[in-house]
DNA sequence: TAGAGCCTGGACAACGTTGTCAGATGCAGG
DNA sequence: CCTGCATCTGACAACGTTGTCCAGGCTCTA
């Protein structure tokens, strides 16, 4: 009995493959893979007509099946937490020019802050072969990465450092920009210094909460509970925050702001008041110096923690590194106005 | 003479694979499949057997092998302009949000404007097989992707529309929106209105020019020269041709603003000044409203541009898609105070 | 206890590419 | 004309996965 033909399985719409190219050039698969790779070898003569034939078939090589073979994919993998977020949109983009600059293509996605999604995110990129991971963690155990380090998979953490592993990372100094902001605003003869931030199992927020005490502390100022709001940054959680301790008896005279997504809400509801309320705000904003007044800010550089996480992760991969180390860059405190207003009690 | 035993080529940092897995827990390779895949027909006492074999060995399905025999990738890409640009940012994050809803990641890349680049990026991404493709356009000729069309991958362009192909895209209403703020600054009595936009090889730049020239002669106004200026958006260039049209014997007394990168600069420039302009920006800002006065802008919807154009792929991979389509979303105007300005000669 | 039918598990080919290796061709020198 | 060498070319296996198909063991019924 004649062996049934198989019909082959369903194919991307059937595109052309090497084999299709060589058959219509007359000759051997192995010639087309030359061409399409500029391998040497080949006659001109020779590759004119697998050049044709490519151009008449609208040849496309599979890079699925390179990837396969080689073992490389030439792609790497970010886990970010939004990219509607300006802060990490200007972050995916440094890590993308470098990334190109090593001829890889970049894959980002968002966590939406959601630690199950960032794992279910890493572990899909993994799956994928990616050749490295930039992870900014919405969680803060990343042990489930560990199999994947050890078979390779070149690894940096931005923003926010790698929880229960031993990794490399790259930060803002949080600490350092949020002590100095608070100290601005004490130099400036404030006492009741208010400070909303975010929920202090993020480790920026935790971090720069840490900032504000220590400047709290170092001018012999007792932090009251009523000034300090840390908690999800939703509006109306903030608006809430912010009247707050702006009402009573003994109202702040000034506020810190811990992040950019505070500082919006702030700003408004600073604006329905009267009594000027001096404001410091941890990242930077667009227009920001064209509010009245201009918003003092400590600014960290987004474009330069992905840059550097990127160069990181590519001598990672080079192989030149030894030990996992932790990065801090400096934040930059620039005064517009908003922060050198005087206490007005 | 025996057959010498070849050597591995290289793999991924040597990764456990489906066979290791099936060695380890002692059944057959399409088992340990049947297991990842969470096929019917393996014994519980089996599966247990297998996960704790993968468990062990910290194994991960390569995906590319899967890719290969299954033929789609679950992916789907994005070309856009620049992700550190809010707009861009929101978009994408839209569209990223449904493909997850189908269960693909999305891959995006930014074209820095070049159409060259945008034609490489595309291309990269059809050579990885996406099953289909959003691009935000930065050239104007798109015959390149017609192979990659015919042969199935799924398109949609947003924001600007394809050049010399027939595709879906959807796009904002800019030539109506652009009109309606026109008219809204006409409506106050201003007559001598500037307009300072994009290279007029932008669509989008086009359309709103086209919009500002209409607005201005439905009211009878003859527009002059001096009034316009199309060119790069970068801030000296715009900082320049405002001062210009600020200055001289018949000064403007309004600007209409074509997009968000030009307004920020046309804001600062009208900071400076004392004598009131009115100002009417396509692209809604961040802080827009807490400006002095609050900025008056035609807003268009990124993320439902975004989603939009997200939804209509997806429909096209379901196959439930006839011809071609031109999807246009309204723009809002949204008044704030400096649209509202009078003219002050 | 035999036969039918079901369930589980495994052997094998195929996806499209690249690395290896050996065969074919052409040319110069003896 | 043959040998040796360099240059081109193609056959074949392998990458890790999934679809197809069949074998073997089980239960159930007559």
């Amino acid at each position: 009995m004649p062996e049934t033909p198989r019909r082959p399985d369903s194919r991307y719409g059937n595109r052309p493959t090497m084999k299709d190219v060589a058959a219509r050039a007359g000759v051997g698969l192995k010639t087309v893979s030359r061409v399409v790779n500029g391998e040497p070898g080949v006659t001109p003569e020779t590759e004119r007509r697998v050049q044709e034939s490519i151009e008449a078939l609208g040849f496309r090589r599979n890079d699925s099946a390179r990837v396969l073979r080689k073992g490389r994919t030439a792609s790497i993998g970010l886990v970010l937490e939004d990219l509607a977020d300006p802060f990490y949109g200007a972050l995916s983009r440094a890590v993308e020019e470098v990334a190109r600059a090593h001829g890889t293509l970049l894959i980002n996605g968002s966590s939406a802050e959601d630690p199950e999604r960032e794992q279910e995110l890493a572990l899909a990129l993994c799956a994928r072969r990616v050749d490295g991971l930039v992870v900014i963690p919405a969680g803060d155990d990343h042990r489930y990465l560990e199999p994947e380090i050890k078979a390779g998979v070149a690894t940096v953490f931005v923003d926010r450092p790698a929880g229960r592993i031993d990794a490399d990372c790259v930060l803002s100094d949080n600490y350092g920009g949020a002590r100095e902001g608070v100290a601005h605003l004490i130099a400036r003869g404030h006492r009741r210094i208010g400070f909303i931030g975010d929920m202090p199992r993020i480790h920026t927020a935790a971090e720069r909460l840490r900032g504000y005490r220590t400047a709290m502390q170092d001018a012999g100022i007792p932090v009251e509970d009523a000034w300090m709001s840390l908690g999800a940054t939703d509006p109306q959680r903030v608006r809430h925050a912010a009247e707050e301790m702006l009402s009573g008896p003994e109202p702040v005279t000034a506020v810190f702001s811990g992040n950019n997504r505070v500082t919006v809400t702030v700003i408004r509801v600073l604006a329905e008041r009267t009594r000027p309320v001096a404001l410091v705000a941890f990242d930077d904003l667009e227009l920001a110096d064209l509010l009245q007044p201009g918003v003092t800010v400590v600014a960290q550089d987004a474009a330069a923690l992905g840059r550097t996480a990127a160069e990181r992760l590519f001598r990672q991969l080079e192989g030149g590194l030894a030990t996992p180390e932790r990065i801090e860059l400096p934040t930059r405190l620039i005064a517009r106005g908003s922060g050198e207003l005087p206490p007005a009690d």
